[in-house]
RNA sequence: GGAUUGGUAGUUCAGUUGGUUAGAAUGCCGGCCUGUCACGCCGGAGGUCGCGAGUUCGAGUCUCGUCCAGUCCGCCA
């Protein structure tokens, strides 16, 4: 009966079935009774005269024994190895005493094995599957399939599908309608490079996959559905981090007639459930900071909380000593002159303070002066440092006092644009908070908000922050007046520095989006060819809207620990956005190029060379 | 595009100053074993030291190039 199929994970036996109960769900209760379960062999443990099978599915493990009295079952348990499949009807029975395993769920009772048959034999694995050997995550990837049967990335992907079943459940619960947007589309104005899908019946032309679904539900609020959302797959070609994969999966949501305050609290109560009923953790209410708070404070559009430190202000003691490296930035408008004061920090040496330097010059930083903590009382006498006689003796007394210093603590200074000091002092605030284990919490959720409209391009010219549909706090006319101050109605959802999703209201009005790339200096034919049909829609009845893209594998990726997406996606890519398992990409015929009207330049280079 | 770490048995790793036949653990194969549960004991097989040049009497080891994988910077609203 096909309608109760949804019950079949509850132990729901149906006529055909290949068994009655899962491995992992035998448990004392069913002792005495004869059942049926297939699944793989985990381990063979032969004692001679009594062989054990460890028998693993989905739900988990149990345990079988074969006796030489049930000869051929016997003969067929001696033959069987590691990951071959098996059906096994026996006996459950509880264990004898002393033979019990409190670290299994099924460790109270075995099964007796009366009939195994070998439903398919298996190669040897090329890795052990158990938790206890690390394997290169090469080799996981190029068999995933088989490193997915691992328990870490069974448990992984149940977790996953879990939450994104509770956000389905939840945007449905209120109004939200899951719409699905084409893959194969054209060329969205979010920064990033495009995947290209040449088009066969137009020769010459291509496809691009989505960065994102952003235009296309912003039409659908045009379109009057009210209320939209998506699990949707994203795809950018940029180089790849630990948690960033070319393809990618977002929460996207998008609302009409709706404030800001009403998306955020609508997702933030979505997010707090979902880590309350997947982890019972109360992230309880999120802060909202402003984003010139955020750089101000923690150097970062997208601040961890979960570090005390904070970055401190000191130009106005510097701007007239003699010291160039402090005086300059400290006098430059677009300098910054910054102290993080760190706890406990005098224990550092020499070396560690080297690695660090090194570490900020990564970012830019020329350099890393500290100040070390000693002995307070003794006043400057007290006090560590290279640089105290280039800043002064009083000038230091006043930073030690604006920083509540105490003894023990290490002072680091960061002195450039303030761009570099934000990026490097941030960047180290990080660091020496898990070198120095300085964690004072396990989750830090925040809003970020009050984002400016616009950043100031090496070039001198504006480009959108978030991208050029995002909604200004102000009018057409204000925001002509002073477009590099101006803020917008955009708002980012921060998880222990990780940037979880970010969104906007967006701009339903033409005036205020002609505004809006007059000052990005988008021309008037540039904007019809890239996107005229979003223009268009805004000029027949667009609804005020607004919303939001969470990043659901950063989500997955945070919840269950892992320090990559990849472990809590099935198949993805390497960093140099391959796959080693399917060898994609790969090369085509030279027909198949012909049909889509492609000519390989890579091939020609070859030649010459 | 750049910085950096790694690539040696199926797997995880060791390999000294460049020097005899490249080791260990685990897995695999064979044998023994009736209460194990990462079972145990005995024996065995298993290597293009990523690839290609170079230096050298001699290269896993040094040099250059290259490929692959990881982390990061740039890049990614």
């Amino acid at each position: 009966m096909l309608f109760q199929i949804h019950n079949y994970f509850k132990s729901y036996i149906w006529e055909f079935a290949m068994r009655s109960h899962y491995c992992g769900e035998i448990t004392e209760t069913l002792a005495d009774q004869t059942v049926t379960f297939c699944g793989w062999v985990h381990r063979r443990r032969d004692h001679g005269g009594v062989i054990f099978l460890d028998v693993r599915d989905r739900e988990g493990l149990v345990q079988t024994v074969f006796d030489p009295d049930t000869v051929e079952a016997f003969n067929t348990a001696n033959g069987v190895r590691s990951e071959y499949v098996v059906q096994i009807t026996g006996l459950v029975r509880l264990r004898p005493q002393g033979a019990t395993n409190d670290n299994m769920t099924t460790g109270k009772i075995e099964i007796l094995g009366k009939e195994i048959t070998v439903l398919n034999k298996a190669a040897t694995p090329p890795f052990p599957l158990d938790d206890y050997s690390p394997v290169g995550e090469d080799v996981r990837l190029k068999y995933r399939y088989m490193d997915l049967r691992r328990d870490e990335m069974q448990r992984n992907l149940r977790f996953r599908h879990k939450v994104s079943t509770q956000v389905r459940n939840y945007l449905d619960q209120n109004g939200f309608l899951d719409l699905e947007t084409p893959i194969l589309t054209r060329a969205t104005p979010e920064g990033a490079r495009d995947y290209l899908v040449p088009s066969r019946t137009h020769q010459g032309s291509f496809f691009a996959l989505p960065q994102s679904p952003q235009l296309f539900k912003q039409l659908l609020m045009v379109s009057g559905f009210d209320r939209y959302y998506q699990i949707a797959k994203c795809f950018r070609d940029e180089d790849l981090r630990a948690d960033r994969q070319p393809e990618f999966t977002q929460i996207d949501i998008e609302a009409s007639f709706i404030t800001e305050e009403q998306i955020m609290s609508i997702t933030e109560n979505m997010i707090k459930e979902i880590f309350k009923d997947q982890m019972n953790v109360d992230l309880g209410e999120i802060p909202h900071m402003p984003y010139a708070e955020a750089m101000n404070r923690f150097g970062s559009d997208k601040p961890d909380l979960r570090i005390d430190m904070e970055l401190v202000d000191i130009a106005d003691l510097l701007q007239d000593i003699e010291f160039k490296v402090f005086a300059g930035p400290a006098k430059d408008p677009k300098g910054r002159v910054a102290a993080l004061k760190v706890p406990g920090g005098a224990k550092l040496s020499r070396k560690d303070i080297d690695a660090y330097t090194k570490y900020v010059s990564i970012y830019g930083a020329k350099g890393l002066a500290w100040i070390k903590v000693n002995e307070l009382e003794k006043g400057v006498e007290g006090l560590q440092s290279p640089i105290i006689k280039f800043i002064g003796e009083e000038n230091t007394l006043k930073i030690m006092e604006r920083l509540g210093v105490e003894n023990g603590d290490i002072v680091f200074f960061g002195a450039d644009k303030a761009k570099i000091v934000n990026e490097a002092i941030g960047a180290l605030r990080i660091k020496l908070g898990i070198d120095l284990e300085l964690l004072t919490k396990e989750w830090a959720p925040l809003w970020v908000v009050d984002f400016p409209m616009f950043e100031e391009l090496d070039g001198g010219g504006l480009t959108a922050i978030h991208h050029p549909f995002t909604a200004p706090a102000c009018s057409p006319e204000e925001l002509k007046a002073n477009p590099a101050t101006a803020l917008s109605q955009a708002y980012d959802l921060v998880l222990n520095g990780c940037e979880l999703g970010g969104g906007s209201l967006r701009i339903h009005d033409q005036a205020m989006q002609k505004t809006v790339f007059e000052i990005l200096n988008i021309s008037e034919e540039e904007q019809q060819e890239k996107f005229g049909f979003l223009l268009d829609a805004l000029q027949f009845g667009a609804p005020p809207h607004g919303g939001l893209a969470f990043g659901l594998d950063r989500l997955i990726m945070l919840m269950v620990g892992a320090d990559s997406i990849r472990e809590v996606i099935a198949f993805p890519k390497t960093q140099s956005a391959g796959c080693v398992m399917t060898d994609a990409p790969g090369l085509v015929t030279t027909k198949q190029l012909r049909e889509v009207g492609v000519q390989l330049r890579v091939q020609e280079k070859d030649k010459a060379e």
